[in-house]
RNA sequence: GCCCGCGUGGCGGAAUCGGCAGACGCGACGGACUUAAAAUCCGUUUCCCGACUGGGAGUGGGGGUUCGAGCCCCCCCGCGGGCACCA
């Protein structure tokens, strides 16, 4: 018997399906039309796991589609700007542009070694200047629109490379190469307004139905709506007064301090006339500025002297700090503290020696004997300590304290929300050039559209710090196209979230000269099922939602949703390993003997360590080409589609990769054993129960898989065809009747993995004697009639606790059962004589006799 | 620090609507085939007690709701992801 040739056979197929053009789309109206995605690659050299995972999810749903008669829209490309290029060339003075070439020539190459479905000739890269040309000028619509605005923003900045960071290259506030403490500094940049689609982002996620519920989550708290109080205190012997907004101004009787954030207008008057002010200002704007590094620093705050006026009480006094956990960017930059029902307000009020006056005392606490201690309360109750808002409830007081605030003048009802606008502005060279030129007459001006695009210079320096486009001799030097004056252009280049933020519209009309064609656009978006990481959970998303918005007002489209259906995967996990001397060991390196794992090279005894996320720096990555070249690329899908459900966690194992490969030669040795039998005349002689029950359990198959391939159950699936597999195995006999049932089952289990390994499913199928492409074949069908099963086992419980089964006629007659159940022994000797007190019938499930 | 998620045999997981926990696979053990090995095939495999019939426990821990909880509620523990310049 032949063995299945996996490399042979799957190079063939792939050619016979690119020759026939199975995978090229068309705009069709007159079929309903299934547009999958997966998120692109950047093209960092090599694919790994996570895209072979990614890929294989991807490819399961636009073949299960196609087959289903879907007009399958199915495109791949690269997101091919990003930071790595840079870092290449420092290291390896390879140009940014060739360096991506490569890799992407590599990449794909690799990925058409899967056997993926993808129709190539849409492919493209976001560093073309036919794809960024575009985004320059969609960049000037929003511009037009209002959705554009300059402004000082926080960067992360090394002071001896004298760059500016990313916030991984921060590593414990230090700059990763120079591991000079990083410094926070502004620079002007754009922003995009997303802000103001906050409400409408959030609101429209209610009807994402078709997303993970934990995804919209995590948007909606992102998005961060909160309702509260702008409140006004005036400042003792000054004219002006200081803005702060709370979310709880029912708790303003308990205010013990005010704070202001360290570039706070305020603060930086104050720090003018104080030399110790102004060094603590100096030291909030050391460290990183990321969201994280400011929360976990250690809270604290100088007085700077000013005094704020309660707005409630007249001659209350607060202090003002200036405190390093208050964010700039939220609010109004400034807080007022109430120690009591608030933690981060308690530790601070207990460092710097505050009072802490309780005003909310929980239900069911005597409120005279109630005291803070180290915790602060945040849960519900009544207003105590407070005046007029004694004996309200929380949410009564926070009304009333508004109602207040308003009459007095002292405040307002306000809507706030975290999200951010959207900082676009990067000091870097390999991006998309922000079409801008800065006149010293007529200020900040667009390029024209018709100079456009503004490519990127080839001929760059990478071996100086900075941004090379900045120190390019003659690139940023042009002319006003206002005033016809010398001016300079803008150096910073896009975030490369604006390529990922409408490249899926592009796969629509990949070569339309003006970008986005209406028609193509029209008729595939939006993506039907988008599939891709949980780590791009908000904000890729997020700005896709919202630039597909701005798209909308500006024109180019009419809808507001870029992503119909969601799957977001899971990482791809391995065992890790390490050194006696905590060396970390890749897979490669290590061996397994009977006294445990060493070190191949050494013979010394390793350490094996807990599975973990494949990562290069813990070294337990495993090279999907190596894979694919000793077990072939279906073997390599089966795995990643076999065990763990597409949105958990995988781990890679040796073991469940030769699982898998022992599958697929199974199921190659059960259909070549089909088709070297004598030709199989049907059905002869009467009816058996043991052929009936395979034909039965074919059709629960077809049923089932259809099922779990919709729901994206690709584990359940592939499990429910093992199963099949197995009664296949179970059915002996050479009789011709047995031969036909094997044939029929087999060939069913052989158009049910066409999905997850084409190209065994292909040959399989021609050699059960078909010439057309299975690719090509619409989806098997259940009988319904095949479905049904007349008898069913009934679960026998005595105080819910199991004590037989029952096999009974399908919707027997309640009486009937419970009569049965009853008359089981074990379930008698559980009764012993008692009478039931009563007796629970879930038809064709469950008894319950309670005693 | 804040937000989100996850936790079921030795391991990955299944249990679709609150109704027989452990499907399917991996590993392990035993057997067949073989000079031998590999491959393959057959069987056993949640744990504890027990020679067996059988009995008991059991879905991270503790409590609750229910005739019945892996699933719902409360508290706790552990692990992971995100936090705006990685993509």
């Amino acid at each position: 018997m032949s063995r299945y040739d996996f490399a042979r056979t799957e190079a063939k197929w792939q050619e016979i399906w690119e020759e026939a053009g199975c995978f090229a789309a068309s705009a069709d109206a007159g079929r309903p039309k299934y547009y999958v995605l997966e998120m692109f690659p950047y093209p960092s050299g090599r694919i790994h796991m996570g895209h072979v995972r990614n890929y294989t999810l991807g490819d399961v749903v636009a073949r299960f589609k196609r087959a289903q008669g879907f007009n399958v829209l199915h495109p791949m490309g690269w997101d091919a700007f990003g930071l790595p290029a840079e870092n290449a060339a420092m290291q390896r003075g390879v140009h940014p542009a060739v360096w991506t070439k490569e890799n992407i020539s590599t990449m794909r190459q690799q990925l058409r070694r899967m056997g993926l479905s993808y129709d190539w000739n849409r492919e493209f890269a976001t560093c073309d200047p036919e794809y960024y040309v575009h985004e320059q000028r969609m960049f000037l619509d929003f511009l037009r629109e209002g959705l554009v605005y300059r402004r000082e923003a926080w960067v992360n900045w090394d002071p001896v490379e004298n760059t500016v960071l990313a916030n991984e290259q921060v590593i414990d506030g230090r700059g990763w190469r120079s591991g000079a403490l990083v410094e926070r500094r502004k620079l002007a940049q754009w922003f995009l307004k997303i802000s103001a689609y906050a409400d409408d982002l959030l609101d429209a996620l209610k009807d994402l139905t078709r997303w993970p519920e934990r995804v919209r989550l995590m948007q909606e708290n992102w998005i961060g709506r909160s309702q509260g109080a702008r409140v006004w205190f005036p400042l003792a012997g000054r004219d002006d007064r200081l803005e702060v907004y709370t979310t709880r101004p029912d708790t303003l009787f308990g205010a013990a301090f005010c704070a202001i954030a360290a570039d706070h207008p305020l603060a930086v008057e104050c720090a003018a006339k104080d030399p110790d002010l102004s060094a603590f200002v100096a030291e909030c704007a050391r460290g990183a500025t990321s969201e994280a590094a400011i929360e976990t620093q250690e809270k604290r705050g100088y007085d700077t002297g000013l005094r704020a006026l309660h707005p409630f009480v007249s001659g209350w006094e607060l202090p003002v700090y200036v405190a390093n956990f208050v964010l700039t960017e939220y609010g109004t930059g400034a807080i007022f503290g109430c120690p009591a029902h608030d933690q981060r307000d308690l530790d601070f009020a207990r460092a710097y020696g505050l009072p802490v006056v309780p005003v909310v005392a929980p239900p069911d606490i005597d409120p005279h004997g109630f005291a803070i201690g180290a915790e602060a309360y945040t849960g519900p109750g009544r207003m105590i300590n407070s005046r007029f808002l004694d004996g309200l409830a929380v949410e009564e007081a926070i009304g009333e304290a508004i109602r207040r605030l308003s009459a007095d003048g002292n405040g307002e009802g306000a809507t706030t929300f975290r999200l951010r606008d959207w900082g676009v502005s990067r000091q870097r060279y390999w991006g998309c050039p922000i079409p801008i030129i800065n006149c010293p007459s007529c200020g900040t001006v667009g390029v024209p559209v018709e100079d456009l695009p503004v490519r990127l210079p080839e001929d760059v320096d990478f071996g100086a710090p900075g941004n090379p486009l900045d120190r390019h001799p003659t690139w940023k030097h042009t002319t006003c196209p206002g005033c016809g004056g010398a001016a300079v252009r803008e150096t910073d280049t896009f975030d490369t979230f604006f390529e990922s933020s409408w490249y899926f519209a592009r796969f629509c009309s990949p070569d339309a000269p003006e970008g986005l064609e209406r028609d193509g656009v029209g008729y595939w978006m939006p993506v039907d099922q988008y599939i891709g990481g949980i780590e791009h959970a908000i904000l890729h998303l997020l700005y896709s939602r919202f630039f597909t918005r701005a798209l909308r007002r500006c024109g180019y489209l009419d809808f507001d949703e870029p992503f119909a259906g969601l799957m977001t995967q899971g990482m791809v996990c391995h065992e890790t390993y390490r050194s006696a001397d905590g060396r970390w060991l890749s897979p490669d390196e290590i061996a397994r003997t009977a006294d445990g794992i060493v070190e191949q090279a050494t013979g010394a005894a390793a350490i094996a360590g807990r599975s973990e996320k494949m990562s290069k720096s813990k070294k337990n990555v495993v090279d999907p080409e190596g894979i694919i070249g000793r077990y072939g690329a279906d073997t390599a899908r089966l795995f990643m589609l076999s065990d763990s459900p597409p949105e958990r966690d995988l781990e890679w194992t040796d073991a469940g990769i030769d699982g898998a490969w022992r599958f697929v030669n199974r199921l190659w040795r059960m259909v070549e054993a089909a088709v070297v039998e004598p030709a199989a005349e049907g059905g002869t002689g009467k009816k058996d129960p043991r052929r009936e029950r395979l034909r039965r359990e074919t059709h629960r198959t077809i049923a089932r898989v259809t099922e779990d391939l919709e729901k994206f159950g690709f584990n359940r699936a592939v499990a429910r065809i093992r199963e099949l597999t197995n009664a296949v195995a179970e059915l002996s006999g050479g009789a011709a009747a047995e031969r036909a049932a094997r044939r029929d089952a087999l060939t069913v289990i052989v158009r049910l993995i066409g999905p997850l390994m084409p190209h065994l499913a292909e040959e399989l199928w021609q050699r059960l004697g078909h010439d057309d492409l299975l690719a090509a074949q619409p989806w098997p069908q259940a009988d319904p009639a095949l479905l049904v099963e007349d008898r069913v086992k009934v679960g026998v419980q005595v105080n819910g606790k199991l004590r037989g089964t029952l096999e009974l006629a399908r919707d027997a007659g309640e009486d009937d059962v419970r009569a049965a159940a009853l008359a089981l022994p074990k379930v008698m000797d559980a009764i012993a004589g008692k009478t039931p007190r009563s007796v629970i019938v879930v038809p064709n499930r469950i008894v319950n006799v309670v005693i």
